[in-house]
DNA sequence: GCGACAG
DNA sequence: ATCTTGTCGC
């Protein structure tokens, strides 16, 4: 799986904003015809005290939610964490663990937000407008928006909203615990986002997709 | 000027 | 994210 879009990375926080304005107006909310067969999660960890960027991307059979492939990807860590830039710092090491896939899923899930960013272009936005494939973006905590508390029952949830817009969902992926803010990545609906996360969340607080890679990134053996 | 701030 | 062990609770 490889991108459709590139552009350069060694930027500075100035010109990535600049390009995060121009690229965000490729972002599409809608549904397209979707077949889930598969689905992927993607996640980074570091080492050597960050020094070094480890990307992580598994692939899952879809709705069984096995594993059918995974790929890692390592590379110096050049882009400080800055909110707000974090796919500038990320997404070098994450594009370069896809290309080694050999099967292409239908939809990824990012560890991160989607549009629910300050100029509606996170992480799960950028990486979907790359690779002009569907992305979902699932957050732990929130980067911007407000919101009211949703029910404490799996699948209960409250709109995210910001500047008068809704940017995305906080959703109770299971009961009694804290909450995951949900976004459009991109080329599909808010709707169906809700929908495809809790189908990717069994057992856990986490999709299958987005742990499964997490503990691909972030596991020194 | 004072907070807020994905991973 | 990462540095780090045990401990509280179901």
């Amino acid at each position: 799986m490889r991108p459709v879009l590139d552009h350069p990375w060694n930027l500075s926080p100035a010109e990535a904003i600049a390009l995060q304005l121009d690229l965000r107006k490729r972002v599409d909310c809608t549904d397209h015809p979707l077949r889930l067969g598969h689905v992927a999660g993607i996640d980074v960890g570091f080492e050597d005290g960050g020094r070094t960027t480890r990307a992580a991307v598994v692939v899952l059979d879809y709705p069984g939610l096995r594993l059918v492939e995974q790929a890692v990807a390592r590379r110096p860590t050049d882009f400080p964490y800055v909110p707000g830039l974090l796919s500038f710092r990320e997404l070098p090491a994450v594009l370069e663990a896809l290309t080694r896939l050999t099967v292409v899923p239908d939809v990824i899930l990012c560890d991160g937000q989607g549009i629910a960013h300050p100029r509606r272009f996170g992480i799960a936005s950028h990486l979907g407008v790359l690779l002009d494939a569907p992305t979902i973006g699932v957050g732990k905590t929130r980067l911007c928006g407000r919101h009211e508390e949703p029910g404490n029952e799996k699948g209960a949830w409250a709109p995210l909203q910001d500047g008068g817009e809704i940017i995305g969902v906080v959703l109770r992926t299971r009961a009694g615990v804290k909450p995951v803010y949900v976004s459009i990545g991109h080329k599909l609906s808010l709707t169906s986002a809700i929908r495809i996360v809790l189908a990717c969340t069994p057992r856990y607080r986490l999709p299958e997709t987005i742990r499964q890679a997490h503990r691909l990134a972030s596991q020194t053996n």
